[in-house]
DNA sequence: ACATTGTAG
DNA sequence: TAGTGCTACAATGTT
């Protein structure tokens, strides 16, 4: 058995045009109403899946109910100019989609439907029939459903019809709903009724009587006594608009249920059509490779002469939109590729005349020489380009990554193909589509055609991306964001970078062997108690040993097999010495390989270490460090934080490193503005021990060390969204009493509950948590149905707020003092941060300068209902400067 | 590619 | 009911 959806064309026209917004394309075409037509067909096709589709039109010609009745106007009122000229468009769009549209001269769209979902049914088909107009609930049966939709709020809701439904809400069958029509009459189709019968009078009439005919027959029961008289008087025009108003059913259209089946409505017609059209959300649904490709792709040029490269720059100079992006190698510039406009998309590969250095200049120039008139130039990764171009704060150029990550900071990626489709509608081929593993320099190098095209791509999606992500970004609250925050950021984190941290290698080595000789001699010992050899680094090996062949009693297990983790063999520790070796042995073998094997493997030839420091990572909006990280430097444990001693600052400077004393409870206080905590939290020396006093009703000067230590732990995990359970592991209590101290907490800083409350609540409502400067932090967990999952949302809601604001500060705080350090051209720099601490490198001569300029910014970066402290010490390694 | 573990704020 | 406090990155072993 087969189902067919059949729609009625011009009514659904009608009710897309009147339902969705007005909508044009660039060339000035009305859409909204193909638009709207084509979100209900792909709504319905992807409900109910048919394996056929038609559509039905109505045409100009008069129809058999002009003759019937000389008065009949036509079906519709008068189109629109506006709508009308959809019409044809929407028939070529179906067209193109293998729809087949059913017309028929001397027949409306109504009958025509009518006629094939009868004669499907009788066929042994599921019929569902698409119609804004009620009329054609008559045809409502066993197995033709009528399909109403309903546009209330913005959103389309289909209501759908089997005759019980028409008998629920109208207490008449689908036939008898005709005879109801014919009585009340019908303004829009101008089908005149009966003069002083409304709808409940013809309805009690039909369903006491069952017909018009029969009610005539029984005129002398019919009551009020007004629709007597005028059934009386009226009763051939009710007969004759009940004729009117009846389906054909049996109309002689021409039609093959084959022809209708749904082969395939995404071709590459179609799409051209959608393309033209711009309907962007539609375009997604294609899959572009089937599409012949991507017909901008016909616009994409490789040039490779002096002189077009010139007309190019020449012309983009004057251009008002402008997506470029250099190719890199290694170390070097492999191409550039700049977008004018939608034609013009060209990839110039550096070769001959065409040099690198040519190319840099002249795309230094077209962004430093940028008319303020025009767009700024947009580019996909401004960090990784500016080693190549002069540029520095201010300059007219954006970066669509870093746009794209404050939109959606959730996403792995920021690549091209990911712009195009979630903001152009475009599925383009991705860099590993168009060249597998091989880098795009090196395709470039050897003439790819496919570097040509991946080249072009990011310039043409830079370029494109730029208006609506700017309009994105604007209406989201996030563009002064953008603008003042994370576009400066941008030259902060690559000063930093270029900069890089001293690190002595001798002394880094030196490190190294005395921690592997440590290790040498633990692993025996262990061999020794384990009473075999065995790799220790293994869990679950390591596991095997304790828990099974020695028997110690494990605590939880992984998926995998049994928990080792630090935790684990803690409490096995004071009792099993082979656990205390094992974790001494852990802490080791760490420190040597991520820190003192794994650093070393960074330093470069000038001695320092250029980590990354990315921007478009984390959700919350910190930044974050990679190869190496940066930012996870050992400081708890002694032995670790032996490290620091390494990283040094060149001859003749000094580190300053400056932190932020409890940011994050400061942020806490101002952003929930709870009074207690503000006045706790100003001017105090120990933020945990007031909290304790405050919370324990115990005087500042007698609390004790174990009440400020629980104080200290509930103030991180409220900072964290806080849990009981959480609670109770970080300080091995139990859930109870942890519960406790939280209420306790919450009793004294009722602010603060009210806030993390409302942070939830607002993340439930909007989908998302924003920061004091408007970043948003999405939170799709907090729809799921999972009560981990949900749960894990709401300690995200609370927690979003105060880390992200705390990275915001620290953005900005991060930009003034590199800003300042460079205007008063000081032999000073950044060169790390980590995340509420920056270490400086600063001449000996300006070491007193740079505290008070270190100082002075980060207090100052946020005005806060509380002051910010900022601890500052100089030393002549990391270590000795914390 | 994924899991486990352990560093940091 | 289960199972939990947030954010990262890297090394190692296992599949």
């Amino acid at each position: 058995m087969g189902k067919l959806v059949l729609i009625d064309g011009h009514s659904i026209l009608n009710r897309a045009f009147y339902g969705v917004p007005e909508l044009t394309n660039s060339e000035g075409l009305h859409t909204n109403a193909v638009y709207g037509f084509l979100n209900i067909m792909f709504k319905i096709l992807e409900e109910e899946k048919p394996d056929h589709l038609a559509v039905a039109f109505d045409l100009k010609e008069q129809t058999f109910r002009h003759k019937m009745f000389a008065d009949y106007k036509g079906t519709r009122k008068p189109m629109p100019q506006e709508l009308h000229e959809q019409v044809p468009l929407m028939k070529e769009v179906l067209t193109a989609m293998g729809v087949p549209i059913l017309t028929m001269a001397g027949y409306e769209a109504d009958d025509i439907l009518g006629t094939i979902a009868k004669r499907c049914q009788a066929e042994g088909e599921e019929v569902s029939v698409v119609s804004g107009d009620r009329d054609l609930l008559q045809l409502a049966d066993t197995h033709i459903k009528i399909r109403i939709p309903k546009t209330s709020r913005g959103t389309t809701e289909i209501h759908d019809y089997y005759p019980e439904d028409v008998k629920r809400e109208y207490q008449v069958t689908p036939t008898e709903f005709i005879d109801v029509k014919a009585l009340m009459g019908d303004t829009s189709d101008n089908i005149p009724g009966v003069p002083s019968i409304g709808e409940k009078t013809a309805t009690n009439l039909i369903v006491a009587y069952g017909s018009i005919e029969n009610a005539y027959a029984h005129l002398e029961e019919v009551k009020p006594p007004r629709a007597k008289k005028a059934l009386e008087e009226h009763y051939d025009m009710a007969v004759m608009s009940k004729e009117l108003a009846q389906i054909c059913i049996t109309c002689p259209i021409p039609f093959a249920y084959e022809d209708a089946k749904i082969e395939n409505l995404y071709t590459p017609e179609a799409y051209q059509y959608m393309k033209r059209l711009e309907f962007k959300s539609i375009l997604a649904r294609f899959d572009v490779q089937d599409m012949g490709g991507n017909s901008v792709e016909e616009h994409f040029w490789s040039v490779e002469d002096l002189s077009g490269a010139e007309q190019i720059f020449e012309k983009a100079k004057g251009a008002k939109q402008v997506g470029c992006q250099l190719i890199l190698a290694e170390n070097q510039v492999a191409g550039l590729t700049v977008c004018i406009g939608e034609e013009e998309i060209y990839t110039i590969p550096a070769a001959g005349f065409l040099t690198g250095n040519y190319l840099c200049d002249h795309l230094e120039e077209l962004i430093a020489k940028r008319d303020p008139a025009l767009e700024p130039v947009a580019v996909l990764d401004l960090k990784s380009q500016l080693p190549y171009l002069n540029l520095d704060y201010g300059s007219a150029v954006v970066d669509m990554g870093v746009a794209g990550y404050l939109l959606n900071p959730l996403k792995d990626t920021y690549e091209y193909d990911d712009l195009a489709r979630d903001y152009l509608g475009m599925t383009v081929p991705s860099k590993t589509d168009l060249l597998g593993k091989q880098s795009l320099a090196k395709a470039l190098e050897e003439e790819l055609p496919e570097a040509v095209t991946c080249g072009c791509y990011m310039a043409y999606v830079a370029c494109k991306a730029a208006g609506v992500l700017k309009e994105r970004l604007e209406k989201e609250g996030m563009l002064k964001l953008y603008r003042e925050m994370e576009m400066p950021l941008i030259y902060s984190l690559y000063h930093m970078e270029q900069a890089g941290v001293r690190v002595d290698k001798e002394q880094l080595k030196l490190y190294g062997e005395q921690l592997e000789g440590k290790i040498a001699t633990l692993e025996q010992e262990i061999y020794e108690l384990a009473g075999e050899k065995f790799n220790i680094n293994s869990p679950k090996q390591l596991g095997e040993i304790l828990f099974e062949r020695m028997q110690l009693p494990h605590g939880k297990k992984t998926k995998t097999g049994y928990s080792t983790a630090a935790d684990v063999l803690e409490k096995l520790a004071p009792e099993y010495p082979v656990v205390q070796k094992i974790l001494e042995y852990r802490q080791l073998t760490k420190l040597n390989s991520t820190y003192a094997q794994g650093l070393a493997g960074f330093i470069r030839e000038d001695g320092r270490i250029h980590g990354k420091f990315n921007q478009t990572i984390t959700a919350t909006g910190r930044i974050s460090s990679t190869e190496p990280n940066l930012q996870n430097i050992p400081v708890r444990m002694e032995l670790g934080r032996a490290i620091r001693k390494v990283f040094v600052p060149e001859d003749g400077y000094v580190f300053v490193d400056a932190d932020y004393s409890q940011i994050e409870l400061r942020i806490l206080a101002h952003m929930s503005g709870d009074e207690r905590l503000i006045n706790a939290y100003r001017d105090a020396q120990d933020i945990h021990a007031i909290t304790a006093s405050e919370v324990f009703h115990t005087p500042l000067a007698e609390v004790t060390p174990l009440q400020r230590r629980n104080a200290k732990a509930v103030n991180f995990g409220i900072v964290y969204g806080i849990s009981a359970f959480g609670l109770s592991e970080d300080l091995s209590i139990s859930r109870k009493e942890a519960l406790e101290y939280i209420n306790k907490y919450f009793e004294t800083y009722p602010g603060v509950k009210q806030f993390l409350d409302e942070q939830v609540k607002l993340g439930k409502e909007q989908g998302y948590v924003t920061t004091m400067y408007g970043r948003k932090r999405p939170i799709p967990e907090l729809k799921s149905g999972n009560f981990m999952q949900r749960s894990f949302g709401e300690r995200v809601a609370m927690n979003s707020p105060i880390q992200g604001t705390a990275a915001d500060i620290m953005k900005l705080a991060m930009i003034a003092v590199d800003r300042e350090l460079r205007e008063k051209h000081l032999r000073s720099r950044i060169v790390l941060q980590v995340h509420d601490e920056l270490l400086v490198e600063t001449h000996r001569d300006e070491a007193e300068q740079v505290v008070q300029i270190l100082t002075d910014r980060m207090k100052h970066a946020a005005d806060l209902k509380v002051s910010l402290e900022v601890e500052a010490h100089t030393g002549d390694n990391w270590l000795d400067a914390k």
